[in-house]
DNA sequence: CCTTATATTGCAACTTAGTTGCATTTAATT
DNA sequence: AATTAAATGCAACTAAGTTGCAATATAAGG
């Protein structure tokens, strides 16, 4: 899935901006956040924010607030869930994880607790 | 369970504004932010947030970031997940929802997307 | 019941992710 | 190329949560 589709029969201006964003966020195979990519762009984080906000308005990606007080953000490709640890704060996608509602619309399923490796160490 | 049953066994000095904190958090039937219940209370922000660290490192609670940026905290009594909306900020307990993940100890589920209301009106 | 050691509290100053206003620049359209 | 609406960068701001420190309350021992 190339840049073009995924903006397809959006409400995007495509600037060199939002193609820079959405190329790190393709490749990325988990949620980023600002921190994250800050270094990889050249960008006021004014713009990558509004430009997060307007992609997600647009359907392009799901954003949310992990336990680090630190929004983080992935493009709908492949609905998956997350598992956010409490205690090293690492983020890894969960493939297996399918959970409906009924008359809900379920955008990310997020686990909370210790990883693997925070429980052997606990 | 009373309050004393709740603290029994932990290493918690109970002072009349813990105990003010666990009476609303165990009436509470979802979880509780700072801006929910200071109206309740009369605690520095400093005691409650630290009152709260305390608490949750004694595994009295849980707690995490929602999507409107403010920590939710709730007593850790009868394990469930809960439904968070992205578009009105609600909180809802999900009680017939079981995530296990092997090698993984699992604190909190939380399901973000439109809850009913939202998905109607949108 | 009074004293003492230690934990807890309140205050105020601070931190930091994210937001906003505004002037300037860029993209899409004619 | 000119027009127009949207996007950008900057700097100032917002607000949830944290920290240092002096004052206070708690639990334990005499």
């Amino acid at each position: 899935m190339n840049i073009e589709e995924i903006v397809k029969n959006k409400n995007i201006k495509l600037t060199t901006a939002r193609i820079a964003l959405l190329e790190i966020l393709k490749k990325a195979k988990k949620p980023l956040s600002y921190e994250d990519i800050k270094s990889n762009i050249s960008m006021d984080k004014a713009t990558f924010y509004r430009n997060m906000t307007k992609f997600e308005e647009q359907g392009i990606l799901n954003s949310f607030e992990s336990n680090d007080k630190k929004r983080y953000f992935e493009l709908k490709l492949k609905p998956h869930g997350h598992f956010v640890c409490i205690v090293c704060n690492k983020i890894e996608c969960l493939n297996d994880l399918d959970i409906k509602l009924d008359g809900y619309m379920v955008n990310n399923v997020i686990v909370n607790g210790k990883c693997k490796d925070c429980v052997e160490c606990a």
